[in-house]
DNA sequence: TCAAAACATTAAACTAGTTTAAAAAATCAA
DNA sequence: TTGATTTTTTAAACTAGTTTAATGTTTTGA
């Protein structure tokens, strides 16, 4: 059950046998079917999660109604409002079910518990945190000096098996733009071929 | 000397007294000269570094030549490119006193021994890291939902000793538009007055 | 299986932001 | 202090992306 978990952690730093075993225990399964929220703005974040099966979108929604996706996440990724988790505040996010999904889920308690007993799992996080970051550093650049179009293109190219669970609705909604504009993309690009 | 770094590292976590010398004692005083580089595109960044005096901007250069800040570093803030940093490979940013500073550097090697003897410093870094993802994280959200009007108005209202150190192709190159559009903002702000 | 809802496309008018270039203002270096 | 360089402003033509609304297409759920 925590087979894919384990799999993931030990990509990102070596834990012994027991170690691992100790920390995959504090995870406890939920299923979570489509179209129901994992947290919503206003709630506190209790957990951090690890998608087993499934597709979520991180969200914001901004006072003008539009949405905003900070990320997806698929089987192998990590999920949580980092700033609600760690502050303790309620979240500014929406964490949805695109799919009927799965998710691996420790609670607050449980991973200061592991940060105190375990402290390799210090550097585990340490580590995944630094690699979500400079991925979004990636991302900020890329907002700020690509056009939309090639956003999309890159996209796509990256993460060819997460756009077609994806309607383009929430594919603009990562990219900054609306899905009107999308449409015109896609239509140029496609005559291109 | 160090005594702005003690400061700055109390903030995020709690060290012994023996803890917080040892540490700080694997730092070394540099002075960079107004408009001399840190750090070069294509170098591997060996540094992390705290800024004592001056201001810094952390940037990249696209294809077409065009400058994106990815962020402005003060008195109290930390520097460095962490992707180059932990990863060894060579930088895609550039690192440039915009005035005549001083920073605290710590070499890898050196960080290295940090976290492998003092484990509370792993900690200050999952915490600092942790931070400074999260306002990446609102800074994308602005960039996605926000006009760049009302990301110049937000910026100059949260950092307004910043802002009066900076350029306006500067502060245009950190917001995502051209210097010419900044001005037009900048006119229209203020013929409301 | 069919009606309703959600999604994708198209078009046309619009606005936010760019580009280029030139002039004015500020800063810098000798 | 002055000439050179950089920065800021202005203007005008342009392009990327939005808005609204209508139409067609796909998905959903009872």
């Amino acid at each position: 059950m925590t087979a894919l978990l384990k799999q993931n952690i030990a990509a990102h730093t070596s834990l012994s046998e027991t170690e691992m075993e100790e920390f995959c225990n504090l995870f406890e399964l939920k299923s979570i079917p489509k179209k129901s929220f994992l947290l919503r703005e206003g709630e506190v974040c209790k957990f951090e999660g690890f998608v087993v099966k499934g597709l979520f979108r991180v969200y914001h929604i901004d006072k003008n109604g539009f949405e905003q996706v900070l990320y997806f996440a698929i089987e192998n990724w990590w999920i949580t409002d980092i700033d609600s988790f760690t502050t303790e505040t309620p979240s500014q996010l929406f964490i949805e079910a695109i799919e009927d999904s799965e998710v691996l889920l420790i609670s607050k308690k449980d991973k200061e518990f592991a940060y105190a007993n375990l402290p390799k799992i210090e550097k585990l996080f340490r580590v995944m945190t630094q690699k979500t970051h400079v991925a979004l550093q990636r991302r900020m650049i890329d907002n700020l000096s690509k056009t939309a179009e090639s956003r999309y293109i890159e996209f796509a190219e990256k993460y060819p098996q997460l756009i077609q669970r994806l309607s383009n609705i929430q594919v603009a909604a990562y990219l900054g733009i609306t899905n009107v504009f999308l449409s015109n993309i896609r239509k140029k690009i496609a005559s291109k071929k």
